[in-house]
Order: structure tokens, then C-alpha cells, then sequence
DNA sequence: ATTGACATCCAAAACGTTTTGGTTTATACT
DNA sequence: AGTATAAACCAAAACGTTTTGGATGTCAAT
């Protein structure tokens, strides 16, 4: 079927040794051998195979990402958007790109990265959505397996990471609704195990201190990412005395569920009731109305990641293996004018 | 490093063949042996080098999905889930997805099919968003690689897909609006190329007709799919005389911005301009107004589609290759009550 | 004692590449 | 003439697995 290094070599009437160093350019080949062999081989279409080329390398060539999915119809548009970046990222360093789906903490994710570390499945692996005491983290460090990791843990081990500054980006979103007059904030934090949650919910809880806000119990719930949730906390957050003048959510996806909950109540947003969201995908610049949130460069973010992974593989240790980028303040219509 | 065959049989004092085949149960190995080989593999922790077998048995376990997308800030819910769905079926099937990232119709791209067809890339390879003329299919035919498309072409190759039925579900939908009295409707169309933005075209345009519905021109306008882009649009469209009393998009990421293109020039949304989309992403549920839109059950299309590759992987001639899904209208608040 | 059947094992080849450690031939230097 | 030196090539091993085609030994039937 396809053509293999023995078909160039017979074909030629030379070895098979000589027909691969001539395409890999080593000097010890006739200069005019090396123009007939890579003639030939254009000639009968010759493509390297990758399974062999890798077991004799004992490299895959590629890279490895473990999407923790919550349930079957499951959408989240980071996924897309970082996918991309490191996916673009590989390719433009010869990688692949493996993608493999399980819900967090799962015994398929187990199996999946305990597969990683013990067969020659992928080169390397980037883990994403870090938790507390993340036992993924721990595999691979006590296995010495090249990753890198979107986001920090709470735990001694040290390891190279990509991150934005949740807690920073918190800080600011709430100081812009404090700054705009809002005393009675509720905030709907993601759920507790994220790592990133509990940046978020330690940057919400600092600052109001700071302010001098007390945060009743009640006005801290636990949402679990998605719009739906998001929609439905609503209900319990309105029931609050006083009502809140802003809602804060940890993520863009479930500040989207509080804005349309809030206006089938009738309420406007931005104006009755101020809303805030964090990550500032794609689609919430173009919401009614926009969304006021912190923009994390994900694409970037991604390529970034993918970058320092490739760099760890090869065997060049990073620059810098502890990134730490700080996410901006997108203003928008949601927050509303300064109140009271 | 790893524990391999060798390190088996020499623990074990016989020769590499008989723990090959003792740990693939074959019945010419004594059970007692099997037994002693499976216990030494499990106490060394031994784990089959992928790569070697792949060498060995001429099939990567791979399957293949190279994503069409525009940009590099790129985010389409479709493409999360469609992954979601492949990935969890190919994951019961033992095989792996391996994920790439090409502008439609781009270099990288034709590169990227050239490989998969040339090189022991990947077993089979799953195609979305097929276009006319499509030269990725043209080429998966001709070298009899196996594929499985989501979506149809309209050249005469005859390939396996699944699909939904775009034109009708348009239908459905044009006729629901129509039903409740709209004449003066505008759509904006997925960009043209892509074949099932024709069958959506083709969907609004015969259903129009057969309800004697003049469209004049510039009631039909081109979009990206992109929120940004049916936001954009909708300034045309209010442009029109006399104004459309509704606005059906050939997705539901134009409809939202559409929606609230609308609302920002204080439109009710369902009351003073009804509006329709496509697809029935997850997001759309949730939305102020929840959409009117055409389900399509993405998950599971992208479920069958690899289920269907891994069955012609495998030799099996699937039982139907060609599998067309009607969607269903789902009827929510933006499309109004009926007027006039 | 020979034959056949059966159970159990294994050496070698194969998959397609790259690398190692040469050999051969021609050329230049003493 | 003999000896380095360099240029050009290649056989064999290696990567780790599975499969092929026996080989060996045992036992029962002839």
C-alpha cells in the first residue's frame, strides 16, 4: 500500500540505511545520492510513517489534553477557544493534538492519566481546571511526566503552571461595583474544589473586608458553572433582605443565567439590578445588555501552556515556569451607572 | 524504564512469545502459566507499549477530527459538544481522538487531509461542516481512506454520513412564523459554500414561496455565524421597507446577536420584532427572551458519526451509512405571539 | 515400536524507522 | 610503496509488540 524506505531502496538499487540518512540530510551522503533519493521519493510519494518513526524515537509527537466534562450535552465555549490555542500551538511545533473527555475526579480520568504515565501514550499533558489536593497533579509529579498546568494547587509539590490572578481580577470586578456605590453584593462563586474558585471567592471576600462590607451568610452561594445554575441561584439570591443591588458571578456562563432570570422577573439589568460576570468569553460583549467581567486571554493562554509544555519535552527547561498574567477590567453596560 | 515483554519473560525464565500470548489468553499456553504471567505482569506494573502494537498491528487507534475555524479567537458551543459526543464514543471503543485546528480550505488544512491519507496518521477521520464541491471528501474517496462526514456534498461521491435535515427543519420553522402571521420575514443565511447553510437557504426560501411570500432582494442576507456578525446585520435589516416583522438567522450564535442588536435599539424582542434560530445550543435555553429555534441534537450526531467510522474501521459496513435526523421546532418566547 | 493427537512452548520474522559501528574505495601525504 | 584521511556507503541492531510456523514432550492407540 504505501510506500516505505524499502521500496526507495529497492527502487534505487541502494540501502535502506543510505535512502533514510539522505532524506534526514547527514553528510555522509553523496550530495548527488541525496538530490536522486529525495527525487524518488517525491516520485512515488513517500511519507514517513509516524507509528514506526515514534516507536524507534521513543517519542509520540503528541500532546495530551483531558477535558473535565461535566455530563453528556456539555458546552462551555473556553473549551473551544483553548483548545484552539494549544492546538494551534502544537501544530506549529509538530505536535498533536490528543483530546479525551472525562468528568472530574472520574474513574475514566484516573485510568486516562494513569495510562499517560505508564505506556508511551502522549509526550506530555496539560491539565486544566486544577483542584485542591488535585490527585492528577500528584500523579504526574511523583512519575516525573512532562505537564504543565492551567492553574496553581494548594499543595507542596512543585510544578510548572500557567495562570491568570484570579484573586487580583476578583478584587478589581468587586472595587468597580463598590466604587459605583454598591453596599449589598451577592456572589455566586464557582464550585468549591476549583482552585480557581477559591481565588475568585478569596478576592471577593478581601475586598468587601477591605471596604468594611459584611457579607451575611446567605449572600455567598455555590453555583456549579453553567447558565442554568446560574439562572436558578438567582431565585434564592433575590429572596435575600435586603435585596442586593449586584450580583457577582464567578463565571460569564453563569452570569449569563442571572441576567435572564433577572429580566423575566422584570427587572433591568443595570439599572434595578447590576450584574458582573468573570472570563469574558466571546459572547458576552455582545449580550443585552453587555456584560461587565474580567477578560482572560484563554487563546493566549492556551498557546502559552502548549509553548512551555513543548519547551519541558524537549528538554529545555522554560523561562520562566511560573506564569502568572493579570486579567483586566472589561467595563461594560451590565454594572450600570454609580447608584445612590 | 517501563516494564516491557522482555523484563517479563526473563523474570519469568520464558521466552517472550508465550507472555505475549499468555496475557492474550490464548489456549496454548498452559493455565498455570497464564496465571504466573498475568501475576508478574500486575506485580511489575506492565503496561503494553502502544506505539510497538500500533506498529505491529498496522492501526493507530486514532481517530481523526480536524476542526474548520475562523481566527484564532474562536468559540463556537457546537464544537464542544460535537467533541464531547466523538470523544466519549470513541473512548468505549478503545480509540483516541486526536484534534486539529485549520482555517477552512487553508493550506494547513489540505496539508493536514494529505497526511492523514499518506501517512499511518490516524484509522478514520470524521469531516463536519461540508462544503460544495468539497475537496477534503474528494480526496478521502479517492484514496478509499476511511471517513464519515457530518453533513452531505452535492458532488457524486458516494460517502457515509449522518445529517440532519436542514431543510426541513427551516421549513418548520419559516412555517411557524408564518403560521402566526408574519409576511414580512428577513433571514440571514450561513455564509454560502458550507451545504448545509444551502439547505437552510433553500429551507426558507421554498417554504416562503409555497406560502406565496414574495422575498425581495436584500430581505436574504449572507452572515459568518458569528454573534458579532448577526449584530452587524441587523442594522440592514432595520433599514428595510416596510420593516420585517421578524428575523430568523441560519444559527443560533447570528440570532443572538440579532436579539440583542434589536434590544439595544429598545425592541422587545418577541412582541415588536419576533425572532428564530438554529441549532439550539445549550446557551439559547437561557437567553432573554429563551429563543425559538430548530433542535439539533449535537451530541448525539457527533455520538453516531464516530460510531459509524469505528464500524467501517473495523471492516463492518455499517448498517444504514446514511442517516438523515429531523429536527424539531422548539417554540420559546422570541418568537412571539401571533399578529395581525 | 510406531503413529497420531494433543498440550505446551519458542525462535524468528514482521511492522518501518533510525542509529551504531563499521567497511570499502579513492585520494593525499610521507 | 605504505599509510593516513576522508568520502560514501551499508549490515545489523534496536525500538516493543504480535504472528507464523514450527519444535518438543507426553500419552494413548495401534
Amino acid at each position: 500500500m504505501a510506500v516505505t524506505l524499502k521500496d526507495l531502496a529497492r527502487e534505487l538499487g541502494i540501502s535502506i540505511t543510505t535512502v533514510s540518512r539522505g532524506l534526514a540530510g547527514y553528510d555522509d551522503v553523496a550530495e548527488e545520492t541525496q538530490l536522486r533519493i529525495k527525487d524518488t521519493a517525491e516520485r512515488l510519494g513517500y511519507q514517513p510513517n509516524l507509528t514506526a518513526r515514534r516507536l524507534q524515537k521513543q517519542q509520540t509527537g503528541i500532546l495530551g489534553f483531558i477535558m473535565p466534562t461535566f455530563g453528556p450535552r456539555f458546552s462551555d465555549p473556553f473549551f473551544s477557544e483553548f483548545i484552539a490555542g494549544i492546538g494551534n500551538e502544537a501544530a506549529n511545533h509538530d505536535f498533536d493534538l490528543l483530546v479525551s473527555t472525562h468528568p472530574p475526579d472520574s474513574d475514566g480520568e484516573r485510568k486516562t492519566y494513569q495510562r499517560a504515565v505508564t505506556r508511551a501514550w502522549v509526550d506530555g499533558l496539560i491539565v486544566v481546571r486544577t483542584r485542591e489536593e488535585d490527585a492528577r497533579i500528584q500523579l504526574l509529579c511523583q512519575h516525573n511526566f512532562p505537564f504543565v498546568a492551567f492553574g496553581r494547587t494548594d499543595d507542596e509539590y512543585d510544578f510548572p503552571f500557567v495562570d491568570e490572578d484570579s484573586e487580583a481580577g476578583m478584587r478589581a470586578l468587586v472595587q468597580h461595583f463598590i466604587d459605583l456605590g454598591h453596599r449589598h453584593i451577592a456572589f455566586i462563586s464557582p464550585p468549591s474544589g476549583l482552585m480557581f474558585g477559591r481565588y475568585r471567592l478569596k478576592g471577593f471576600q478581601d475586598t468587601m473586608a477591605d471596604n468594611g462590607l459584611p457579607v451575611p451568610s446567605g449572600w455567598i452561594v455555590e453555583g456549579d458553572m453553567t447558565q442554568r445554575g446560574g439562572a436558578e441561584l438567582t431565585e434564592q439570591i433575590l429572596a435575600l433582605t435586603p435585596r442586593p443591588t449586584a450580583i457577582l458571578a464567578g463565571n460569564d456562563l453563569m452570569a449569563l443565567g442571572v441576567m435572564n432570570r433577572l429580566q423575566q422577573h422584570g427587572f433591568t439589568v443595570g439599572e434595578d439590578i447590576a450584574v458582573g460576570g468573570f472570563d469574558d468569553i466571546p459572547l458576552v460583549e455582545h449580550t443585552h445588555p453587555p456584560l461587565t467581567t474580567i477578560h482572560q486571554p484563554i487563546y493566549e493562554i492556551g498557546r502559552r501552556t502548549c509553548d512551555m509544555l513543548i519547551d519541558i519535552i524537549n528538554g529545555r527547561s522554560p523561562t520562566n515556569p511560573h506564569v502568572l498574567l493579570t486579567p483586566t477590567l472589561v467595563v461594560r453596560a451590565s454594572s450600570g451607572q454609580p447608584i445612590a
